[in-house]
DNA sequence: GTGTTCTTTTGATCAGATCAAAAGAAGCCG
DNA sequence: CGGCTTCTTTTGATCTGATCAAAAGAACAC
């Protein structure tokens, strides 16, 4: 629906102390549009408003959000990098191994690291990630017949 | 250690259906003196004993040691694979998110998936993956000074 | 031993991502 | 408003990790 990007979208960009760009708030307006989107596809996105952008200015700007906290890259095993906007929780995926589609599960633990291993190996532990792997509903059904 | 494969690589490799052949048994017992190889590192290893072999011979092993279930392919964000020979279990990992360096972190959940999210936004869920990011001790004291 | 089947070698190719230099735009300051 | 500094984008090369494919070679069932 956004045909030109709104103001919210330059007062993210902006606050996290960045300057405001065509691509940057193509990008943006992308990764809200579609969470959980590889490189390739905001780009897709991004030319359908500024059909001059380039790849290497997605990239930039994704590497500049991720950078500045405006966005993370996860990156699930066998797939390219995808990029979301929700930085302020602690929330895991979901992975459908057979499309590759990628949901949000909230954590019900709290705060991150929501889990403590019992032996670390005396490392000093920080985050846990956590991915679901499984079947979408729509892989689900198609694999019933 | 061992300067030739011992009976129990061929006997573990022949079980899971595979020939015995110079790269496998090379990759199998690279595997196990060093387990979070990565490729190329498998690869360095079993040149060690066989200077003939090939990269791709070793992806071939590899990969099919992973499709007989011998061996698991892990990958951390941001790393290359990495192989592993345990296999029957359920543990996870932790991943230094300095040097890279991986270690192996018992399950105290139980059997996968040893985490059931409460919405699963209709998936079904077969395994849940865990990895913990943090600082192994090496670079803990190095960040320290 | 012999033959079929599987494995390895060789070399090309791929995807995803990053690097680097030059041209161009953002936005601060007067 | 206009100039200037700094940051961003463009263009095109480059890199790593991994995969594909055809021909030569080895495993092992008989």
């Amino acid at each position: 629906m956004p045909a030109a990007s709104a103001p919210p979208t330059d007062a993210a960009i902006r606050g996290a102390g960045l300057r405001v760009t065509g691509t940057r708030r193509g990008v943006y307006d992308a990764l809200h549009e579609a969470p959980h989107a590889r490189a390739d596809e905001v780009f897709e996105r991004v030319r359908r408003a500024l059909p001059g952008a380039s790849m290497q200015s997605v990239y930039n700007a994704l590497g500049d959000f991720v950078g500045a906290g405006l966005a993370r890259r996860i990156e699930p095993a066998g797939h390219a990098g995808l990029f979301e906007l929700r930085v302020a929780d602690n929330h895991h995926h979901i992975v459908c191994r057979s499309c590759g589609r990628v949901e949000d599960v909230e954590c019900v633990t709290g705060s991150a690291p929501c889990l403590h291993p019992d032996d670390t190996a005396g490392f000093s532990v920080e985050v846990a990630e956590v991915t679901f792997w499984g079947l979408c509903p729509a892989c689900t059904a198609a694999s019933a017949n």
